[in-house]
DNA sequence: GTGTGTTTGTCGTCCGGGAGACACATTCCC
DNA sequence: GGGAATGTGTCTCCCGGACGACAAACACAC
């Protein structure tokens, strides 16, 4: 919990806060803006990878594509997010093996590698933040991991709930509510396991009284209930 | 294989090389060098995290302890390599969750995370390194929670094996060697399944000629065979 | 040596949840 | 509008692998 308002925290701030006029000015030059679309592409995995990317407006969800045409979701990014970081780490040619797709309409600005690793050198104190930014990423997938390992399905569901609320959602209240851009087979990649599952538990908690859902979205009527049975 | 050979080159290769004299004069002085002893621990989950380390010699695991006392196993650092460095991430009184514990007779040399800051500031370069090296991380954990959705157990622990071999192994003629400092049960607690399970399987590889093992260690005998098995 | 704890090997049992099948609801698009 | 594609709800069947039990092998102490 302190976790994620830390996160949530780190990731609204302005990256750029700070910086002197000249430095964030050629920032403005070097990036482009793009408009794009629900559903539309913004990288593929075998495309070599050469952008980071900022999220101004929208959600995109970066998943990976396996041989056999299965994929599993990583994560969503909202607004204010920083994705493609990992671009930096790439060598030369370097492949990206992700796709990352907008979940609606989205606003993005793409910045070159090169000149993004230029602006690092020349400014440490947004290289600290942008470290920083990727070890909380790590620490997200350090606990992903474990909770794969740790948690049934029933827990791992309603952990994606609260976070997924915790990223997104909007206080109404006493209850929480958030668009859902994914669909129940699109919340089975993201949490490892089948469709139908996701639709069972979904209904479960709705039948305790926990959440209550449309096709638009969710609303957390118990968020402490919740959180407890992901643990 | 490609990933990996840079994994291993960017984690061997000296973080501070090529830093001026001044600056590594001031690594020295401000870190301490300490010997740990086999099982001894390092740091403990509730122990507040203010130094990060570098591993001059031997093993150290990273795990994560449940509620309920499970424990996952995240990582087995080896020599030259970095780690606690998600310090860096954690708030001021920032709990780390996650226990370090010496397999074998190590040394290593921690660096208070203060110095380690100011370092990062005053030095862009070594900045950079540390945060591809965070990046590098962070993708082979983004591999490890694809792997636990796709990949059924036994593609686990064949990719397990061929990864350990990779990072600590060393070529005998046509075989690769390697000391093993972990139990069946703790490969389990690695690749996320029981340790009867890991048990099975690795006689099932054994009884297919593709490795051979006892408790000081695993003798890899057909790579490749391995290899093809876990994907 | 003999006892004590730990790791390994191999059973058999049982269950979470994957996956197919199919009806129904919804949204998209001509 | 109507037809197609896509998403949702529910059952049933079945399998991978967890887990307990127990024996054998080994490690370490005294």
């Amino acid at each position: 919990m302190a976790e994620h308002t830390k996160f949530w925290y780190l990731n609204h701030f302005n990256l750029f806060e700070g910086m002197d006029d000249a430095a964030l000015e050629e920032v403005g030059r070097l990036s482009s803006m793009t408009e794009v679309k629900p559903h539309q592409p913004i990288y593929f995995p075998d495309e070599p990878s050469h952008a980071i990317f900022f999220l101004k407006k929208g959600h995109v969800k970066i998943s990976r594509i396996y041989p056999d045409g299965r994929e599993a979701i990583l994560e969503v990014v909202g607004p204010g997010e920083v994705f493609g970081e990992l671009s930096l780490v790439e060598d030369e040619a370097g492949q990206r093996n992700e796709l990352a797709e907008a979940l609606d309409s989205a606003l993005i600005c793409a910045l070159k590698k090169e000149d993004f690793e230029r602006l690092l050198r020349k400014n440490p104190e947004l290289s600290l933040r942008i470290t920083k930014r990727i070890g909380l990423r790590l620490k997200r997938f350090e606990e992903r991991a474990t909770n794969l390992v740790f948690k049934d399905v029933k827990k791992r569901i309603a952990g994606f709930l609260t976070e997924y609320a915790e990223d997104f959602g909007k206080m109404k209240g006493d209850v929480i509510r958030v668009r859902m851009h994914l669909s129940h087979h699109e919340i089975g990649l993201l949490t490892g396991c089948a469709r139908q599952t996701v639709t069972t538990f979904l209904n479960e908690f709705r039948n305790a009284g926990l959440i209550e859902f449309s096709r638009e979205g969710i609303t957390i009527k118990q968020y402490k209930a919740l959180q407890n049975l992901a643990r």
